[in-house]
DNA sequence: ATTATTGCAAAGATTTTGCATCACC
DNA sequence: GGTGATGCAAAATCTTTGCAATAAT
């Protein structure tokens, strides 16, 4: 049985307002503006477990840290090989999380594709 | 200018081959069963470099560690909360590349999606 | 000849965990 | 009161890197 915290109701309320894709240290400065008192430690727990519970996805950017993501509305990542930018690409994927359904029962707890090529912005730099 | 290795090319053949998705370690072991002398750094510098050339993808399966993928095809994932085993997913994605090619210029490296839930497998096990 | 790549080992970075204490139910 | 969650710090894990030697062009 799972009990409230005020932790980890901070990071869950953290990731779900804020429109970027953080790891978990963003997370950590982010929240000890708040609670200064909160450790590392806590921090990693709740995301693990949050990413359990389908609360916050958990992304791979490429760069050999774990990235999280409060959106949890299936969406795409576009980011751009130069700059490392990351852009988010909403669109109807009905089709994509039927096929996905036919893999398990109950819901899909998480979903999230990327892309890597060069954006649009940095093409025109040259 | 780029050289070629056999270590690399061993390790880019190694992923082509197989249908799982292997850790960095995962790779090091295999490749050693041919190659006794590779060394793990060698192994790690290669990932990351064929992962550049979008050669293969790296995949973020919620255990902390990368994964490597040798199929570029870009195709979907299945994993299951509980077995933890993964299931690839093919399906006609023409719209989803379709809307990511608007956001850059030359081609797309790197395309994988995730979802989440219990497969069928373990649903029948109650 | 030049320089990319390697093997090795050490360093760095990230993430997990043991434990005493605290807070929720 | 019982037990889930925390803070802290140490440990574990994963990944990168410096450097001398080797191999590819």
């Amino acid at each position: 049985m799972t009990k409230r915290s005020l932790q980890r109701d901070l990071i869950r309320e953290n990731l779900a307002h804020r429109h970027d894709h953080p790891t978990a240290d963003m997370v950590y400065y982010s929240i000890r503006q708040e609670l200064p008192n909160i450790s590392l430690g806590t921090v990693y727990r709740n995301l693990k477990f949050l990413v359990e519970q389908g609360d916050i996805l958990s992304l791979n950017l490429g760069d050999g840290r774990e990235h999280f993501d409060g959106q949890i509305k299936p969406h795409y990542h576009f980011i751009c090989n130069q700059c490392g930018n990351i852009e988010d690409i909403f669109m109807d994927e009905l089709q994509i999380c039927e096929e996905a359904a036919k893999h398990c029962s109950g819901k899909i707890t998480g979903h999230s594709t990327y892309f890597y090529g060069l954006c649009n912005q940095c093409k025109n730099k040259h």
